[in-house]
DNA sequence: TATGAATGAGCATTCATTCAT
DNA sequence: TATGAATGAATGCTCATTCAT
């Protein structure tokens, strides 16, 4: 965790190291980011960004939490959440805010992507853990309650449902980033949450 | 490319050095492997490697080249290949002896998967563009002959088709991967390619 | 030498500071101990340390005083000590204490053994001198009053003497670490010492 | 080991390269020196010093095995050496043997002496054990042809003869280096190796 | 009195590549 | 054809110390 110093930091300081972090690691991802080159980039001497930072994974993991932090919040939120009411519509009302938090930060959605391709040691067990559960488990608890609800099959093992599902969802982050320019214009948000949705209702229905 | 010298190197050498690059690379991944390594893995010269290969690259497409052919050397297709006949049982022929190689070949498996996490210019297009191609153009290949048997929906752009394809796929290959041990005991090949296949015949049916 | 300021905080305090030190110099030696590890173990800031310490140094030396006064003490001894009476049994008392100390209290012996690794420089001249003649000069002192006695012989300088004495001081106690499993069950505390002198005594003899 | 690459070098190249290492080792010991600086000393780039030696510590056994080399060659003993004949004449012999050299060779005194300080597990279990036993194994070797021919006592365990051994030629080492001008005016080497040996003689005796 | 932010040279090591021979 | 010596920037990280507040 960034140690208590940074977080006291000013609004601004912080905030520029972190950019500096955030677009080196979305660029080049967790292996290739040079952390020289964010403390360059961000300004300060080498053991200043070792006196906040505790090494080169710490800034990593506090770069995607606060980009969790963001998107949570600006999703309405918590570590709990669970659609209410009927299964589809309140997936539906998910997922176009998601949508629309990816599509207004592209850079940010690049940077959890990222944490796909680490090793599985690093982002199962150590302080990457909690966040990449965070979603798995969002993920499975709305697939629960869509089971719950008899509007999810229940043939398959649930872990495997979350997997295809993060897959799919991926697939499609990825395809909109290349074709925004073109989409953008014909399609409305709303539009394109609908076609992820009717691919992934596909997969699911019972 | 690989210069014509090496082409021209016994048999056994060629696969030695190729070898080497092999498992380094599929365990490492492309950044992640040493070329060091590899080069004194395959035991020859430093300038022996750079006088058959260009540089590291060369080595990983080369590697990359010659899974590829005898991946599809071992299923019997060729660049032009499409599925004949009636279209979801000529896939699942196709599909059952992916896996077969797949399973009998976890390495390489592993090799092919890493393409995906290289940078989009990389295999976009330098000198990997083609296998990535390859691959993408098949898929596409396939889906044109199921859209002209009216057996896979046209109402989507054929590249999002191919690439939620590709990531399901991916997808299963990974959680059969990670539950090999449990499966292969209770599942035959078989079972797992008709699970599969349930999976993208929803989502590709018209 | 420790600032005035640092005696005039509360015991307990100073005895956090110092027992943090004590254990990283015992474990790492002086120049692979780190300061910022000490500090930070000792629970204070860089600040405040560098405000009761002039550096690294004087922090060892205060440490090692301490503990040369908490075994001096123990032992009954002062900076004028010499034995009393018939020079062998008075010696043998001296050596039961020291040994009795030094088995109460390992780590403690480890620290003051780790004076010897320092650069001669160091030990001779700054700081660390009058503590690292100290001990010398007890010894010297305690010869001088075997000579006396006519029971240490005077044909060798009495700095060679003195010399070979710590030497042999030091070898006995680095076995008797090695071995003190084994050893504690079959061998009193006075066997040991009596060993160890019948060596002395065999050097030292006219 | 050092590649062999390094053997190939000529001569006066791997010398300037030891003689680096060699002085700093010398100087500041294991820890202590800089292998930046004896690279920048030898006058090689970085990437040249790991090209012929895979680290720091492959220098620093390299440095001693050359020292010792040369010791056990000036001294005409090897790995099986026995004093041969009545024992202390042919101890004596042999001091004599080592004195010259190490009164010689200062620095490669120093050096050797350096092994002492550092952690047990390096100097026991890696590349730097067999260079540490050969000497302890001779000193042992020599004191079991003491006791077969009834020279030495047999009443204390072997491995503390040998330890009291050492550290007694090591503080006759010490002291002799501190006194060498004073001494090499008045005293002969063999007058030295004497006074040495009827020390040793005291402690060996039954 | 006391803080803790900041320094920047230093550490050992790895890298892909070049090039004279 | 083939060698292997050589490069030097780059890697992530630690260090004891200073100093404005």
């Amino acid at each position: 965790m960034p140690r208590p110093r940074f977080l006291k930091l000013a609004q601004e300081k912080q905030e520029a190291i972190l950019q500096a972090a955030r677009s080196e690691f979305a660029d080049k991802g967790f292996d290739g980011a040079s952390y020289n080159r964010i403390i360059e980039l961000a300004g300060l001497s080498k053991g200043a960004m070792y006196y906040y930072f505790d090494d080169k994974l710490d800034v990593y993991v506090t770069v995607l939490e606060q980009v969790n932090e963001q998107m949570t919040k600006a999703m309405g939120i918590d570590a709990d959440w669970k659609p209410e009411g009927d299964f589809w519509p309140a997936v539906r009302e998910f997922a176009v805010r998601a949508m629309g938090f990816a599509l207004e930060h592209p850079e940010l959605a690049t940077l959890v992507k990222g944490i796909g391709s680490l090793p599985r040691q690093v982002k199962r067990e150590g302080r990457l853990a909690p966040l990449y559960r965070f979603w798995r488990s969002l993920m499975e608890r709305m697939l629960l309650v869509g089971q719950t609800q008899g509007k999810v099959r229940t043939d398959l093992p649930l872990e495997l449902l979350v997997e295809i599902s993060v897959a799919l969802d991926e697939a499609l982050d990825f395809w909109l980033l290349d074709h925004m320019d073109e989409l953008t214009e014909e399609m409305s948000v709303e539009a394109i949450v609908d076609m992820s949705l009717e691919l992934w209702r596909r997969l699911m229905a019972p």
